[in-house]
RNA sequence: GCGCAUGUGGUGAAAUUGGUAGACACGUCAGACUUAGGAUCUGAUGCCGCGAGGUGUGGGGGUUCGAGUCCCUCCAUGCGCACCA
């Protein structure tokens, strides 16, 4: 009998498919356990083996769990709207639902393939009205929220309403602190005042406190394209497709107001497990800061700059000033001397990306021509324009300190401006330095001062004076909530003469209409814009962003049928927090900010009763494709390939020189032969023409000249017989009086790695090969032939008699031909197998590319698991006989391991540690159902299917999945001895089996007394001896 | 540019708390069995050296009896940076 992979596991599938075995209840006495993956979006190159490395990891994690006795709900579903879709749409004339329901169908079979135990009862889809309809509910209550900083919570709108009709907006600052309300130009009003607007005035004021709101922002406005396009969609100021310009143009956007939550946010964080980097990632992300805003007077001017600093110390430090190319202050400020100059340079601003500004390394900037006046001692600070100071952020200015700000100090080294310096020797004149720790000097009142008490000081007097105010500020901006797409969530908004109505709770969902074209709608509006019984109604044209339906999916699994609420209180008390979260890093400062804050408005909403939406987060690392490379040897190969045998043969009496006026490759006069001889290189294609052409040329030839018309293509062939064919072949076509012209196939040649530098750097073509037909690097050459129709008459270069690749670690991706589906490995080696080799490739967290190489190991494996039960010639192998104390030992060291492992998300290790357990009871002989049954166990939630099999081929009538878990009985693994390692001078010397209850008395006795040890210390005395009891012991001398 | 992560044999990696570096696999080499082997089994395998021994965790420096692990610094690679999801 043997491991049948295949049966063994179809069998297991369709039986508990058919059993519920992975149904979920709501209801149960067990203690839950909620395990997560991060929401997969359906794409339609389908399931590569990077994909599945998480959910194998939750996958094992949420079995194990269920062995240890928990309810465990682990769910699957898909993030269905999204860009992709759309694209394929514009570009194939498929409508985005079709393309995506048969993604989902390849995605759903695929992960079927592995064996998941996911609740597909529970499944869900974003772009399902019956789910989208809970997304639009839950944009209402956002939209109909505002965020209280008394109670610092999000409550209903209408008690902002009371509160205004009651006592103005006195004790509730407008969020947006530059905001004026249009009628009045404050940003204060009393009752009376309130009630004397309008309703369109009271709406645009509601609209400034909304947690969901309407306002305009920039975008990447492509004109070309009729579309707004994403920051990566844009390289060097055009669009990445077709190479349009590309300009900021501002659209009306929805957006959430996340930035009154940036405080709960950065708290939230001290009460989940991310990792630390994860954490930081968000808590720079969010970007507090804590520091003071300063107006400055403007010379000759009667308007004030306003900046941001979070180094007040540094006022007296100040040698210009920069402002962002969007502010406002601009065309106020600008002398007219210098107005040409700001232009041009807002222009060249304009055409770029933030991502450009930010990352840039070249220093630009214009000088305004306006001076700012320092309140403290009125000197005249220049005010700078530069990219490197963003609009967005603070007030859109910045007093630049040089020498304490790298930047500061390289714009001023650059435009020279002359540098103050107020830290005396800590700053050397040659860069920036940040501390805070250096005494004041030049600074006025302030010197003597150490940096870090000065600010204090600092904010006081400017508090005093009131010039300044001590602020705290966050880098995070309020969240882009709409795109001008298509395929996404509808608003459940109706526009009525300006005023923003919410839809009744009655009408959703707001259905996506149907559209013939998905092209982009005037003036930048979305496609929805387009249809006639949408805008009839006065319908948002924008759609919710890809994140609207992964901020909330993991409460809609907790009860995904519900029909009157998006999720029901008992549900969400139930299941609680996501217990386990894996996913990818890529995510750390979107999705994860999004469903954090999403969680904590319906918290305070009071619709559940958790705030932080995921307990524990693990990331797991990608997996990279191993890209396969070939080299076509292209025309400047070939003669550097000429020139090299030319150069070999050596003929003295030749003089060879480039023919400048013919177009001729290489020209020779032999005095020898007293005659010219031209070698041309050309492809077949044309030899015969261009042969022909110049025959006529040399009828008017003085010269003598003999033509050589080599194609590259027989040179190749020549070359691939062997290096002196290729030369002797040569010499004689050169010593040849008649003309020659080469007639062969015309086809392409490829070059094995090593051959590579016959051809010079620049010789060949990087052609990427489909990953599965290279076998580690060695080509299938009959397989590339039948890859491409073009490669079917092409000829390779070897080395001994192989074609060696290239190979590179790139992104994994249809495009660059190195993606490997999961289906083929599955079929191979089963998915026990390929669920098992994942795991042992390192580490969940890390990211490495795939290599199929190494996965017999696993197989293997799996195989001598399977003869210690059964073996293929001799039958049944396991029997029922006592085990013995070292089988024990065995067994218990396993289970403590594997326990071990398996909890802390070390499942290469875990993978090891039952090879390890397999290798020594096959040492030992032991084939005992009392040890092999509990090994079983331990492996179902690695290798289910296997697990399941020997389980019932033991006897067990029950099923393996919710099999007890074996206890570990550490008596089994008490010790009473070890071998330690015994260091002199800390190298290692020799190791001596000591007792583990032995005293330092008794061990130095011991050490001392060995032979190495002695040889060692050389006579020498020893100064001290270090014990660590269990660890090692080493002699000091 | 800013932020984060990762660098250990020919390869994937292990070393959980500062205590025997390279577990477990792949590959390679040698051997056994076999009509056969892309099956199975046994042994060897970081590097240098015949050996004694030396050396070795990206480079340099430091702390320590002892550093892959901690600190400083440099280098390389990958990921993210707000409309990809």
């Amino acid at each position: 009998m043997e491991y049948n992979f295949r049966d063994i596991e179809k069998k297991w599938q369709e039986q508990w498919k058919a059993a519920g075995a992975y149904k979920v209840s709501n209801d149960s006495p067990k203690p839950k356990f909620y395990v997560l993956d991060m929401f997969p979006y359906p794409s339609g190159a389908g399931l590569h083996v990077g994909h599945p490395l998480g959910y194998i990891a939750s996958d094992i994690y949420s079995r194990f769990k269920r062995l240890k006795g928990f309810n465990v709900l682990h769910p699957m579903g898909y993030d269905a709207f999204g860009l992709p879709a759309e694209q394929y749409a514009i570009d194939h004339g498929v409508h985005p639902a079709v393309s995506t329901d048969k993604n989902i169908t390849t995605f759903r079979r695929q992960l079927d393939n592995i064996g998941f135990c996911f609740d597909w009862d529970r499944e869900i889809r974003t772009s399902d009205p019956g789910y989208y309809k809970w997304t639009q509910w839950i944009f209402l209550q956002l939209f109909n929220s505002w965020y209280n900083r008394k109670s610092k919570k999000a409550e209903h709108i209408d008690a902002l309403v009371a509160i205004f009709e009651k006592e103005g907006n006195a004790g509730y600052e407008i969020p947006h602190d530059k905001y004026q309300i249009a009628k009045t130009g404050k940003r204060v009003f009393t009752a009376a005042e309130w009630a004397g607007f309008t309703e369109k005035e009271q709406q645009d004021i509601l609209m400034e406190y909304r947690l969901a709101y309407c306002g305009y922002g920039e975008v990447n406005w492509c004109e070309a394209l009729g579309t707004v396009l994403a920051n990566d969609e844009v390289i060097n100021g055009v669009s990445e497709r077709g190479g349009h310009p590309v300009v900021k143009k501002k659209l009306r956007q929805w957006y959430l107001r996340i930035t009154e939550y940036a405080d709960r946010l950065l708290e939230g964080l001290d009460r989940i497990e991310f990792s630390e980097s994860m954490k930081e990632m968000q808590t720079n992300w969010i970007g507090k800061s804590y520091g003071a805003e300063i107006t400055f007077n403007v010379k000759g001017s009667n308007e004030t700059l306003t900046v941001y600093t979070t180094r007040p110390d540094t006022i007296f430090g100040v040698d210009f000033m920069v402002i962002a190319p969007e502010h406002d202050l601009i065309e106020s400020i600008t002398t007219p001397g210098q107005k040409q100059q700001v232009e041009d340079y807002i222009t060249y601003v304009k055409s770029r990306s933030e991502r450009e500004r930010m990352a840039e390394k070249k220093i630009t900037g214009t000088f305004t021509g306006a001076y700012a006046l320092n309140p403290f001692n009125g000197q005249e600070i220049p005010v700078w324009i530069s990219e490197y100071v963003l609009a967005g952020y603070g007030t859109g200015a910045i007093m630049a300190v040089p020498c304490g700000d790298e930047r500061d100090h390289k714009f001023a080294q650059h435009f020279n401006i002359p540098i103050t310096n107020i830290i005396g020797e800590h700053y050397n004149g040659q860069e920036a330095n940040p501390t805070k720790d250096a005494k004041l000097e030049n600074s006025d009142f302030l010197n003597g001062m150490v940096m870090r008490n000065a600010m204090e000081v600092v904010i006081k007097k400017i508090e005093e004076m009131g010039i300044g105010v001590r602020k705290v500020n966050f880098k995070m901006r309020d969240a882009a909530f709409s795109r001008q797409r298509y395929w996404g969530e509808p608003f459940p908004i109706v526009w009525k003469n300006g005023i923003a109505y919410p839809l009744p709770e009655s009408e959703l969902p707001l259905e996506l209409p149907h559209v013939d074209s998905y092209k982009p709608g005037p003036e930048g509006e979305g496609p929805l814009a387009n249809i006639g019984e949408w805008t009839n109604r006065y319908f948002e044209t924008n759609t919710m962003p890809g994140y609207a339906g992964s901020s909330w999916y993991f409460l809609r699994y907790m009860d995904p049928n519900n029909n009157t609420e998006f999720c029901s209180r008992k549900a969400s008390d139930y299941w609680g927090q996501v217990d386990l979260y894996i996913g990818g890093t890529e995510h750390a400062v979107g999705h994860l900010l999004y469903s954090r804050m999403w969680t904590k408005a319906l918290f305070d909403l009071g619709y559940i009763g958790h705030d932080e939406p995921y307990k524990k987060l693990v990331n797991q690392g990608m997996i990279q494709g191993s890209s396969r490379f070939v080299y076509r040897i292209n025309e400047r190969g070939c003669e550097h390939l000429c020139a090299k045998v030319l150069g070999e043969i050596q003929l003295e009496s030749f003089d060879l020189k480039k023919d400048h006026n013919g177009g001729i490759d290489f020209t020779f006069f032999s005095k020898e032969l007293n005659k010219t001889i031209a070698v041309e290189l050309t492809s077949q294609s044309t030899i015969a023409k261009k042969f022909e052409s110049r025959k006529e040329h040399l009828k008017a030839d003085t010269h003598n000249t003999t033509l050589i018309f080599i194609s590259n293509e027989e040179l190749l062939a020549k070359y691939v017989q062997g290096w002196d064919v290729l030369n002797s072949w040569i010499k004689s076509l050169l010593n040849s009086e008649k003309h020659y012209c080469s007639d062969t196939l015309n086809r392409q040649y490829f070059a094995s790695e090593s051959k590579l530098k016959d051809f010079g750097a620049e010789g060949f073509d990087k052609l990427h090969v489909d990953v599965n037909i290279v076998d580690g690097v060695e080509l299938n050459i009959e397989a590339l032939k039948k890859w491409r129709s073009e490669y079917e008459s092409a000829e390779f270069i070897l080395e001994d008699g192989k074609y060696i690749c290239g190979t590179e670690v790139e992104k994994m991706s249809k495009r660059l031909y190195n993606t490997v589906n999961p289906d083929d490995v599955v079929n191979k080696y089963g998915a026990d197998t390929f669920r098992m080799y994942e795991m042992f490739l390192g580490p969940v967290e890390q990211s490495k590319p795939w290599e199929t190489k190494g996965i017999e190991g696993v197989h293997r494996f799996l195989k001598k698991l399977w003869r210690l039960f059964y073996d293929e010639t001799k039958g049944r192998m396991w029997n029922e006989e006592k085990a013995n104390a070292a089988e024990l030992k065995v067994l218990h060291k396993t289970i403590k391991k594997i326990e071990e492992d398996t909890e802390r998300f070390s499942f290469n290790t875990g993978v090891s540690a039952f090879m390890v357990c397999v290798n020594e009871l096959i040492e030992l002989k032991c084939n005992k159902k009392e040890i092999l049954e509990s090994l079983l166990i331990l492996l179902t939630p690695y290798a289910p299917h296997i697990s399941e099999e020997l389980w019932h081929l033991l006897g067990n009538e029950s099923c393996i999945l919710d099999a007890e878990y074996p206890k570990l009985n550490q008596s089994y693994l008490v010790e009473s001895s070890k071998e330690y390692p015994i260091s002199v001078n800390g190298k290692l010397r020799t190791t001596i089996e000591i007792a583990l209850d032995a005293q330092q008395d008794d061990v130095e006795k011991i050490v001392l007394g060995n032979d190495v040890i002695q040889k060692w210390m050389e006579g020498k005395t020893h100064k001290k001896i270090i014990y660590v009891k269990g660890k090692m012991v080493n002699v000091v001398v």
